[in-house]
DNA sequence: TAACCTCGAGATCC
DNA sequence: CTCGAGGTTA
């Protein structure tokens, strides 16, 4: 089985294995990026390659350059991210930044990645090499429209608190309720699906527990910072 | 198509 | 926590 280099341009028409694997061996290019300095006349010099179809491919290749979100993570051939799991991501996040940005927590907040997948997306935008293919292909005119992701009404949607300790300026009641309300699941043990753990006065085991686990936690004033809205 | 991943269900333990 | 079903990746 022969592994590919990630191209974004990889379902450009006309531009399939045999293609491609000439490019490389001709050391026409060296990174997915590369693609989009191929010109007319480089292309024709190939095997099985005229004019027309010269003309056809550098056209297809350029017109690849519009892409979308789902598409391009998809291209860049994240270990465990294909399809399905690229469309969730996008969809999640809106826009590729929040992706690289995000931690593992927050990849396994996505609808079907689990602590693997989250790991591999992680390591894979650590790779100074991947970063630097993603630079590459925006500077070479790679594009794509940002999703918009609609959280007004549920902006906590998905998220799972676990409250612990006494509050001040409201009952534990009101507080769940209020973050019910913004859509987040409120627990009532501490586990690595808990995304924070709002700690009051007098915090117990929980506080511990969070700490142990490295999940974040929020005083009562960043709980009040985050219902405010 | 085989291997792998996520996630929910039910058992077990606290 | 472990197990199995169902779905995804390659």
């Amino acid at each position: 089985m022969q592994e590919r280099p990630p191209l974004v341009a990889r379902d450009a028409e006309g531009l399939g294995p045999a293609l491609v694997e000439q490019l490389v061996d001709r050391k026409l290019v060296g990174s997915p990026a590369e693609l989009y300095d191929l010109n007319e006349e480089t292309v024709a010099g190939l095997e099985r390659m005229g004019d027309k179809s010269a003309l056809n491919l550098v056209e297809q290749i350029n017109k690849s350059k519009t892409a979308t979100l789902p598409r391009l993570l998809h291209a860049l051939g994240i270990p465990q991210v294909g399809e399905a799991t690229a469309l969730a991501l996008a969809n999640h996040f809106g826009d590729l930044e929040p992706i690289l940005d995000a931690n593992e927590e927050q990849l396994q907040e996505v609808e079907g990645i689990g602590p693997n997948v989250a790991a591999e997306i992680r390591s894979f935008f650590h790779q100074k090499h991947n970063r630097e293919v993603n630079d590459k292909l925006v500077k070479a005119g790679v594009h794509w429209p940002k999703i918009v992701v609609d959280r007004k009404a549920q902006p906590l949607a998905g998220k799972t608190f676990v409250l612990t300790g006494t509050l001040v300026s409201l009952s534990r009641d009101e507080a769940k309720e209020k973050l019910q309300s913004l859509g987040a699941k409120v627990a009532g043990s501490v586990s690595k699906k808990t995304d924070y753990v709002i700690v009051g006065e007098e915090a117990g085991s929980k506080a511990d527990k969070a700490r142990e686990l490295g999940i974040a936690t929020l005083d009562e004033a960043g709980l009040l910072k985050l219902l405010e809205r």
